[in-house]
DNA sequence: TAAGTCAAGTTCCATCCGGAACAAACGACG
DNA sequence: CGTCGTTTGTTCCGGATGGAACTTGACTTA
Protein backbone atom coordinates (compact mmCIF):
# COMPACT_ATOMS: atom_id res chain seq x y z
CA UNK A 1 0.00 0.00 0.00
CA UNK A 2 0.71 3.33 0.05
CA UNK A 3 3.40 3.13 -3.06
CA UNK A 4 3.06 4.42 -6.86
CA UNK A 5 2.26 2.01 -9.62
CA UNK A 6 5.70 1.69 -10.60
CA UNK A 7 5.97 -1.12 -7.51
CA UNK A 8 8.69 1.23 -5.59
CA UNK A 9 7.97 3.37 -3.05
CA UNK A 10 8.78 6.97 -3.12
CA UNK A 11 10.09 8.99 -0.97
CA UNK A 12 7.20 10.76 -0.30
CA UNK A 13 5.80 7.27 0.95
CA UNK A 14 8.40 7.12 3.54
CA UNK A 15 7.81 9.81 4.78
CA UNK A 16 3.97 9.90 5.04
CA UNK A 17 4.42 6.42 7.06
CA UNK A 18 7.33 6.95 9.01
CA UNK A 19 6.91 5.09 12.29
CA UNK A 20 3.55 3.03 11.39
CA UNK A 21 5.30 -0.16 11.93
CA UNK A 22 6.33 0.23 15.42
CA UNK A 23 2.32 1.34 16.44
CA UNK A 24 0.45 -1.22 17.28
CA UNK A 25 -3.11 -0.67 16.05
CA UNK A 26 -5.44 1.03 18.31
CA UNK A 27 -3.51 2.76 19.58
CA UNK A 28 -4.64 5.81 18.25
CA UNK A 29 -8.37 6.68 17.13
CA UNK A 30 -9.24 5.77 13.68
CA UNK A 31 -9.27 9.00 12.03
CA UNK A 32 -6.17 9.92 13.65
CA UNK A 33 -4.19 7.15 12.66
CA UNK A 34 -5.69 8.10 8.89
CA UNK A 35 -4.30 11.46 9.79
CA UNK A 36 -0.87 10.28 10.80
CA UNK A 37 -0.15 8.04 8.06
CA UNK A 38 -2.04 7.94 4.94
CA UNK A 39 -1.99 12.23 4.78
CA UNK A 40 0.01 14.13 2.14
CA UNK A 41 0.39 16.77 4.57
CA UNK A 42 1.87 14.78 7.39
CA UNK A 43 4.04 17.41 8.84
CA UNK A 44 1.34 20.14 9.46
CA UNK A 45 -0.42 17.93 10.81
CA UNK A 46 1.57 16.10 13.41
CA UNK A 47 2.83 19.92 14.35
CA UNK A 48 -0.63 21.14 14.59
CA UNK A 49 -1.62 18.05 16.81
CA UNK A 50 1.00 18.03 18.75
CA UNK A 51 0.58 21.99 19.31
CA UNK A 52 -3.00 21.64 20.10
CA UNK A 53 -2.53 18.86 22.92
CA UNK A 54 0.13 21.35 24.69
CA UNK A 55 -1.93 24.36 24.31
CA UNK A 56 -5.64 23.45 25.41
CA UNK A 57 -4.95 21.56 28.51
CA UNK A 58 -2.40 24.48 29.71
CA UNK A 59 -3.88 27.18 28.78
CA UNK A 60 -7.34 26.18 30.20
CA UNK A 61 -5.38 25.81 32.93
CA UNK A 62 -3.84 29.36 32.95
CA UNK A 63 -7.04 30.88 32.49
CA UNK A 64 -8.97 29.39 35.26
CA UNK A 65 -5.78 29.72 37.29
CA UNK A 66 -4.81 33.08 37.09
CA UNK A 67 -7.76 34.75 34.65
CA UNK A 68 -5.29 35.30 32.06
CA UNK A 69 -6.39 34.07 28.14
CA UNK A 70 -3.51 33.01 25.76
CA UNK A 71 -2.72 36.36 24.06
CA UNK A 72 -2.03 37.48 27.67
CA UNK A 73 0.24 34.86 28.51
CA UNK A 74 2.31 34.78 25.46
CA UNK A 75 3.18 38.52 25.88
CA UNK A 76 3.73 37.73 29.91
CA UNK A 77 6.08 34.72 29.07
CA UNK A 78 8.19 36.40 25.89
CA UNK A 79 8.84 39.05 28.77
CA UNK A 80 10.11 36.84 30.89
CA UNK A 81 12.51 35.46 28.31
CA UNK A 82 13.56 38.71 27.62
CA UNK A 83 12.77 41.55 29.34
CA UNK A 84 12.06 45.17 27.62
CA UNK A 85 11.15 44.29 24.04
CA UNK A 86 8.24 46.19 22.37
CA UNK A 87 4.90 45.20 21.00
CA UNK A 88 5.88 44.68 17.42
CA UNK A 89 8.65 42.19 18.53
CA UNK A 90 6.60 40.52 20.10
CA UNK A 91 4.10 40.09 17.22
CA UNK A 92 6.99 38.80 15.18
CA UNK A 93 7.89 35.96 17.13
CA UNK A 94 4.61 35.12 18.17
CA UNK A 95 2.71 35.34 15.20
CA UNK A 96 -0.78 36.96 16.81
CA UNK A 97 -1.53 40.22 14.79
CA UNK A 98 -0.93 43.66 16.31
CA UNK A 99 -3.97 44.86 17.33
CA UNK A 100 -4.76 41.47 19.56
CA UNK A 101 -1.44 42.10 21.18
CA UNK A 102 -2.09 45.60 21.53
CA UNK A 103 -5.46 45.23 23.61
CA UNK A 104 -3.50 41.74 25.59
CA UNK A 105 -1.07 44.92 26.78
CA UNK A 106 -3.59 46.76 27.72
CA UNK A 107 -5.50 44.26 30.00
CA UNK A 108 -1.87 43.57 30.96
CA UNK A 109 -1.03 46.79 32.43
CA UNK A 110 -4.91 47.14 33.85
CA UNK A 111 -3.84 43.99 36.18
CA UNK A 112 -0.47 45.80 37.09
CA UNK A 113 1.39 42.27 35.60
CA UNK A 114 3.09 44.62 33.01
CA UNK A 115 4.64 47.96 33.19
CA UNK A 116 5.01 50.35 30.24
CA UNK A 117 7.52 52.99 29.30
CA UNK A 118 8.03 55.21 26.27
CA UNK A 119 11.28 53.88 24.42
CA UNK A 120 13.90 56.57 24.45
CA UNK A 121 15.08 55.64 21.37
CA UNK A 122 12.00 55.59 19.14
CA UNK A 123 9.05 57.38 20.87
CA UNK A 124 6.51 55.48 18.54
CA UNK A 125 7.08 52.19 20.46
CA UNK A 126 7.04 51.50 24.19
CA UNK A 127 9.33 49.29 26.31
CA UNK A 128 8.23 46.46 28.50
CA UNK A 129 8.72 45.55 31.60
CA UNK A 130 6.99 42.63 34.02
CA UNK A 131 6.07 43.30 37.69
CA UNK A 132 6.74 41.50 40.31
CA UNK A 133 3.44 40.41 40.11
CA UNK A 134 4.05 39.10 36.62
CA UNK A 135 7.05 37.68 37.62
CA UNK A 136 5.77 35.38 40.20
CA UNK A 137 2.81 33.92 37.96
CA UNK A 138 5.07 32.98 35.32
CA UNK A 139 7.32 31.10 38.10
CA UNK A 140 4.26 29.51 38.88
CA UNK A 141 2.73 28.49 35.72
CA UNK A 142 6.45 26.79 34.55
CA UNK A 143 6.71 24.29 36.33
CA UNK A 144 3.22 22.80 34.90
CA UNK A 145 4.28 23.55 31.28
CA UNK A 146 7.58 22.06 31.26
CA UNK A 147 5.71 19.15 33.13
CA UNK A 148 3.32 18.96 30.68
CA UNK A 149 6.24 18.75 27.68
CA UNK A 150 7.88 15.81 29.26
CA UNK A 151 5.04 14.44 29.72
CA UNK A 152 4.01 14.66 25.59
CA UNK A 153 7.95 13.84 25.24
CA UNK A 154 8.26 10.70 27.54
CA UNK A 155 7.65 8.64 24.44
CA UNK A 156 10.88 9.30 23.11
CA UNK A 157 14.50 8.35 24.62
CA UNK A 158 16.95 11.06 25.79
CA UNK A 159 18.88 10.52 22.25
CA UNK A 160 15.86 10.51 20.61
CA UNK A 161 14.34 13.79 22.34
CA UNK A 162 17.76 15.84 21.57
CA UNK A 163 17.42 14.52 17.69
CA UNK A 164 13.82 15.69 18.01
CA UNK A 165 15.20 19.36 19.49
CA UNK A 166 17.58 19.67 17.09
CA UNK A 167 15.76 18.89 13.85
CA UNK A 168 12.86 21.64 15.17
CA UNK A 169 15.43 23.89 15.83
CA UNK A 170 16.53 23.73 12.35
CA UNK A 171 13.83 23.94 10.56
CA UNK A 172 12.66 27.05 12.45
CA UNK A 173 15.83 28.51 11.77
CA UNK A 174 15.40 28.16 8.33
CA UNK A 175 12.16 30.33 9.05
CA UNK A 176 13.33 33.47 7.30
CA UNK A 177 13.69 32.15 4.14
CA UNK A 178 9.64 31.35 3.88
CA UNK A 179 7.46 33.87 2.06
CA UNK A 180 4.11 35.16 4.47
CA UNK A 181 2.19 34.84 1.05
CA UNK A 182 1.12 31.85 -0.56
CA UNK A 183 1.26 30.50 -3.01
CA UNK A 184 4.21 32.92 -3.71
CA UNK A 185 5.24 32.51 -7.05
CA UNK A 186 1.68 31.34 -8.78
CA UNK A 187 1.39 32.95 -11.75
CA UNK A 188 -1.60 34.30 -9.80
CA UNK A 189 -2.72 36.40 -12.56
CA UNK A 190 -4.18 33.57 -14.36
CA UNK A 191 -6.44 32.21 -10.70
CA UNK A 192 -7.17 35.39 -9.63
CA UNK A 193 -9.48 36.38 -12.60
CA UNK A 194 -11.36 39.26 -10.41
CA UNK A 195 -8.54 42.32 -11.59
CA UNK A 196 -9.38 44.23 -8.52
CA UNK A 197 -5.29 44.97 -8.44
CA UNK A 198 -5.86 48.83 -8.82
CA UNK A 199 -4.98 50.06 -5.06
CA UNK A 200 -5.07 53.89 -6.07
CA UNK A 201 -3.56 53.95 -9.56
CA UNK B 1 26.39 29.56 29.03
CA UNK B 2 23.24 28.06 30.10
CA UNK B 3 24.86 25.25 32.75
CA UNK B 4 23.97 24.59 36.64
CA UNK B 5 26.24 26.18 38.67
CA UNK B 6 28.10 22.68 39.36
CA UNK B 7 29.87 23.89 35.75
CA UNK B 8 28.16 20.44 34.45
CA UNK B 9 25.69 20.80 31.38
CA UNK B 10 22.17 19.00 32.30
CA UNK B 11 19.89 17.30 29.77
CA UNK B 12 17.58 20.01 29.87
CA UNK B 13 20.31 22.45 29.05
CA UNK B 14 21.52 20.70 26.08
CA UNK B 15 17.64 19.80 24.87
CA UNK B 16 17.08 23.74 24.96
CA UNK B 17 19.88 24.74 23.17
CA UNK B 18 20.30 22.09 20.75
CA UNK B 19 21.05 23.06 16.83
CA UNK B 20 22.04 26.64 18.12
CA UNK B 21 25.75 26.33 17.35
CA UNK B 22 25.01 25.32 13.61
CA UNK B 23 22.85 28.52 13.07
CA UNK B 24 24.67 32.08 12.40
CA UNK B 25 23.74 34.78 14.35
CA UNK B 26 21.18 36.81 12.73
CA UNK B 27 19.44 34.49 10.61
CA UNK B 28 16.76 34.88 12.89
CA UNK B 29 14.83 37.40 14.52
CA UNK B 30 16.01 38.84 17.94
CA UNK B 31 13.52 37.68 19.98
CA UNK B 32 13.08 34.28 18.14
CA UNK B 33 16.33 33.78 18.66
CA UNK B 34 15.56 33.87 22.89
CA UNK B 35 12.56 31.61 22.49
CA UNK B 36 14.57 28.70 20.50
CA UNK B 37 17.59 28.65 22.21
CA UNK B 38 16.88 30.48 25.80
CA UNK B 39 13.16 28.56 26.93
CA UNK B 40 12.53 26.13 29.09
CA UNK B 41 9.41 25.18 27.35
CA UNK B 42 11.61 24.46 23.69
CA UNK B 43 9.15 22.06 22.15
CA UNK B 44 6.02 24.12 22.49
CA UNK B 45 7.59 26.84 21.26
CA UNK B 46 9.01 25.23 18.03
CA UNK B 47 5.91 23.08 17.41
CA UNK B 48 3.88 26.13 17.73
CA UNK B 49 5.85 28.34 16.16
CA UNK B 50 5.75 25.84 13.17
CA UNK B 51 2.30 25.59 13.21
CA UNK B 52 1.78 29.20 12.40
CA UNK B 53 4.29 29.24 9.99
CA UNK B 54 2.13 26.83 7.78
CA UNK B 55 -1.09 27.50 8.75
CA UNK B 56 -1.52 31.72 8.41
CA UNK B 57 -0.10 31.38 4.79
CA UNK B 58 -2.09 28.45 3.84
CA UNK B 59 -5.63 29.54 5.12
CA UNK B 60 -5.24 33.19 4.25
CA UNK B 61 -5.18 31.75 0.84
CA UNK B 62 -7.78 28.48 1.16
CA UNK B 63 -10.05 31.61 2.53
CA UNK B 64 -9.65 33.88 -0.28
CA UNK B 65 -9.64 30.94 -3.14
CA UNK B 66 -12.07 29.03 -1.81
CA UNK B 67 -14.01 31.59 0.41
CA UNK B 68 -14.02 28.76 3.29
CA UNK B 69 -12.34 29.15 6.84
CA UNK B 70 -9.97 27.22 8.67
CA UNK B 71 -12.69 25.18 10.32
CA UNK B 72 -14.78 24.30 7.35
CA UNK B 73 -11.77 23.44 5.90
CA UNK B 74 -10.18 20.87 8.02
CA UNK B 75 -13.86 19.02 7.98
CA UNK B 76 -13.25 19.06 4.33
CA UNK B 77 -9.50 18.15 4.23
CA UNK B 78 -10.53 15.31 7.33
CA UNK B 79 -13.30 14.08 4.63
CA UNK B 80 -10.60 13.36 1.52
CA UNK B 81 -9.03 11.21 3.68
CA UNK B 82 -11.74 8.91 5.21
CA UNK B 83 -14.94 9.47 3.64
CA UNK B 84 -17.99 8.93 6.17
CA UNK B 85 -16.83 9.60 9.01
CA UNK B 86 -18.88 11.63 11.78
CA UNK B 87 -18.83 15.04 13.25
CA UNK B 88 -17.14 13.81 15.89
CA UNK B 89 -14.61 11.82 14.92
CA UNK B 90 -13.34 15.22 13.20
CA UNK B 91 -13.73 16.63 16.62
CA UNK B 92 -11.41 14.16 18.31
CA UNK B 93 -8.80 14.00 15.38
CA UNK B 94 -9.07 17.83 15.13
CA UNK B 95 -8.98 19.47 18.69
CA UNK B 96 -11.99 21.76 17.81
CA UNK B 97 -15.26 21.86 19.86
CA UNK B 98 -18.32 20.25 18.89
CA UNK B 99 -20.33 23.62 18.25
CA UNK B 100 -17.53 24.52 15.79
CA UNK B 101 -17.33 21.82 13.94
CA UNK B 102 -20.91 21.54 13.68
CA UNK B 103 -21.40 25.22 12.49
CA UNK B 104 -18.90 24.24 10.12
CA UNK B 105 -20.43 21.19 8.36
CA UNK B 106 -23.91 23.42 8.81
CA UNK B 107 -21.93 25.78 6.32
CA UNK B 108 -20.39 23.67 3.73
CA UNK B 109 -23.99 21.60 3.38
CA UNK B 110 -25.16 25.22 2.47
CA UNK B 111 -22.45 25.13 0.35
CA UNK B 112 -23.55 21.78 -1.27
CA UNK B 113 -19.35 21.08 -0.63
CA UNK B 114 -20.21 17.67 1.75
CA UNK B 115 -23.40 15.91 1.92
CA UNK B 116 -24.87 14.36 5.11
CA UNK B 117 -26.87 11.39 5.92
CA UNK B 118 -28.33 9.79 9.04
CA UNK B 119 -26.24 6.87 10.18
CA UNK B 120 -28.46 3.90 9.84
CA UNK B 121 -26.57 2.46 12.89
CA UNK B 122 -27.07 5.27 14.83
CA UNK B 123 -30.10 8.04 14.55
CA UNK B 124 -28.29 10.65 16.50
CA UNK B 125 -25.43 10.94 14.29
CA UNK B 126 -24.89 11.66 10.38
CA UNK B 127 -22.34 10.17 7.85
CA UNK B 128 -20.73 13.03 5.68
CA UNK B 129 -19.70 12.81 1.85
CA UNK B 130 -17.48 15.23 0.04
CA UNK B 131 -19.35 16.14 -2.95
CA UNK B 132 -17.84 16.65 -6.25
CA UNK B 133 -16.90 19.91 -5.82
CA UNK B 134 -15.69 19.24 -2.60
CA UNK B 135 -13.65 17.13 -4.26
CA UNK B 136 -12.57 19.60 -6.73
CA UNK B 137 -11.64 21.91 -3.98
CA UNK B 138 -9.80 19.42 -1.88
CA UNK B 139 -7.40 18.37 -5.38
CA UNK B 140 -6.71 21.78 -6.01
CA UNK B 141 -5.64 22.72 -2.65
CA UNK B 142 -3.48 20.11 -2.20
CA UNK B 143 -0.82 21.32 -4.55
CA UNK B 144 0.00 24.46 -2.76
CA UNK B 145 -0.02 22.76 0.75
CA UNK B 146 2.19 20.20 0.02
CA UNK B 147 4.73 22.74 -1.48
CA UNK B 148 4.63 24.88 1.38
CA UNK B 149 5.40 22.27 3.59
CA UNK B 150 8.08 20.96 1.51
CA UNK B 151 9.89 24.48 1.26
CA UNK B 152 9.45 24.48 5.23
CA UNK B 153 11.45 21.28 5.62
CA UNK B 154 13.81 22.11 2.49
CA UNK B 155 16.48 22.83 5.13
CA UNK B 156 16.39 19.33 6.38
CA UNK B 157 18.06 16.54 3.63
CA UNK B 158 16.11 13.69 3.25
CA UNK B 159 17.48 11.24 5.95
CA UNK B 160 16.80 14.02 8.48
CA UNK B 161 13.10 14.25 7.12
CA UNK B 162 12.71 11.17 7.21
CA UNK B 163 14.16 10.85 11.23
CA UNK B 164 11.79 13.71 12.14
CA UNK B 165 8.44 12.16 10.46
CA UNK B 166 9.57 9.21 12.65
CA UNK B 167 9.97 11.07 15.95
CA UNK B 168 6.50 13.31 15.17
CA UNK B 169 4.52 10.11 14.47
CA UNK B 170 5.98 8.40 17.55
CA UNK B 171 5.29 11.33 19.96
CA UNK B 172 1.74 11.55 18.37
CA UNK B 173 0.65 7.85 18.81
CA UNK B 174 1.47 8.18 22.42
CA UNK B 175 -0.77 10.87 22.84
CA UNK B 176 -3.77 8.48 24.43
CA UNK B 177 -1.73 8.57 27.59
CA UNK B 178 -1.87 11.68 28.14
CA UNK B 179 -4.48 13.49 30.19
CA UNK B 180 -6.91 16.38 28.75
CA UNK B 181 -6.99 18.47 32.10
CA UNK B 182 -4.05 20.17 33.44
CA UNK B 183 -2.11 19.50 35.98
CA UNK B 184 -3.44 16.25 36.26
CA UNK B 185 -2.14 14.76 39.39
CA UNK B 186 -1.74 18.37 41.47
CA UNK B 187 -3.49 18.09 44.88
CA UNK B 188 -5.63 20.89 43.72
CA UNK B 189 -7.52 21.76 46.87
CA UNK B 190 -4.25 23.63 47.92
CA UNK B 191 -4.55 25.60 45.24
CA UNK B 192 -8.06 26.60 44.35
CA UNK B 193 -8.79 28.30 47.54
CA UNK B 194 -11.80 29.64 46.08
CA UNK B 195 -13.92 27.11 47.35
CA UNK B 196 -16.83 27.00 44.56
CA UNK B 197 -17.01 23.50 44.19
CA UNK B 198 -20.64 22.91 44.82
CA UNK B 199 -22.06 22.21 41.89
CA UNK B 200 -25.83 20.91 42.26
CA UNK B 201 -25.68 19.48 46.09
C1' DT C 1 12.75 71.97 6.15
C1' DA C 2 9.05 70.17 3.49
C1' DA C 3 7.07 66.11 1.16
C1' DG C 4 6.73 61.30 0.76
C1' DT C 5 7.23 56.77 2.67
C1' DC C 6 7.39 53.59 6.18
C1' DA C 7 6.78 51.58 10.90
C1' DA C 8 4.48 51.28 15.82
C1' DG C 9 0.28 51.16 18.17
C1' DT C 10 -4.61 52.00 18.64
C1' DT C 11 -9.55 51.95 17.54
C1' DC C 12 -13.70 50.37 15.02
C1' DC C 13 -16.65 46.97 13.83
C1' DA C 14 -18.43 42.87 11.60
C1' DT C 15 -17.55 38.34 12.37
C1' DC C 16 -16.13 34.34 14.76
C1' DC C 17 -15.58 31.48 18.80
C1' DG C 18 -16.47 28.35 22.46
C1' DG C 19 -18.69 27.37 27.19
C1' DA C 20 -23.08 26.10 28.80
C1' DA C 21 -27.54 24.62 28.42
C1' DC C 22 -30.45 21.82 25.56
C1' DA C 23 -33.10 17.96 22.77
C1' DA C 24 -32.91 13.49 21.12
C1' DA C 25 -31.28 8.85 20.83
C1' DC C 26 -28.50 5.07 22.66
C1' DG C 27 -27.35 1.61 26.28
C1' DA C 28 -27.29 -0.56 30.67
C1' DC C 29 -29.65 -2.31 34.39
C1' DG C 30 -33.21 -3.77 37.51
C1' DC D 1 -40.40 -2.24 29.59
C1' DG D 2 -39.26 2.54 32.61
C1' DT D 3 -35.30 5.01 34.43
C1' DC D 4 -30.89 6.89 34.64
C1' DG D 5 -26.49 8.10 32.76
C1' DT D 6 -24.01 8.86 28.40
C1' DT D 7 -23.24 10.44 23.71
C1' DT D 8 -24.40 13.16 19.38
C1' DG D 9 -25.36 17.26 17.57
C1' DT D 10 -27.58 22.04 17.87
C1' DT D 11 -28.61 26.70 19.72
C1' DC D 12 -27.78 30.82 22.58
C1' DC D 13 -25.10 34.49 23.79
C1' DG D 14 -21.35 37.21 25.75
C1' DG D 15 -16.86 37.99 24.76
C1' DA D 16 -12.80 37.47 21.71
C1' DT D 17 -10.71 38.12 17.13
C1' DG D 18 -8.46 40.19 13.28
C1' DG D 19 -8.78 43.15 8.83
C1' DA D 20 -8.81 47.91 7.70
C1' DA D 21 -8.46 52.52 8.60
C1' DC D 22 -6.24 55.90 11.47
C1' DT D 23 -2.66 58.65 14.37
C1' DT D 24 1.73 59.69 15.40
C1' DG D 25 6.61 59.54 14.94
C1' DA D 26 10.87 58.21 12.25
C1' DC D 27 13.49 58.00 8.13
C1' DT D 28 14.65 59.45 3.20
C1' DT D 29 15.26 62.64 -0.32
C1' DA D 30 15.67 66.97 -2.45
Amino acid sequence: MASDDTGLTTLDDLLMEAGRRDTPDGAVDELVAVKLWQNPCWFSFRINFLALQFNVPIYRWIEVEFGLQRVEFVVLYSLSLKNGVTASAICNSSGFPRNTISRAIQKLIDKKIVRREVDPGDLRSFVLHLTDEGRRIVDEAMQPMREREQLMLKGLSPAEQLMLSELLAKVVADSRKWPETWPSNKKSSQQTDTPEEMEEV
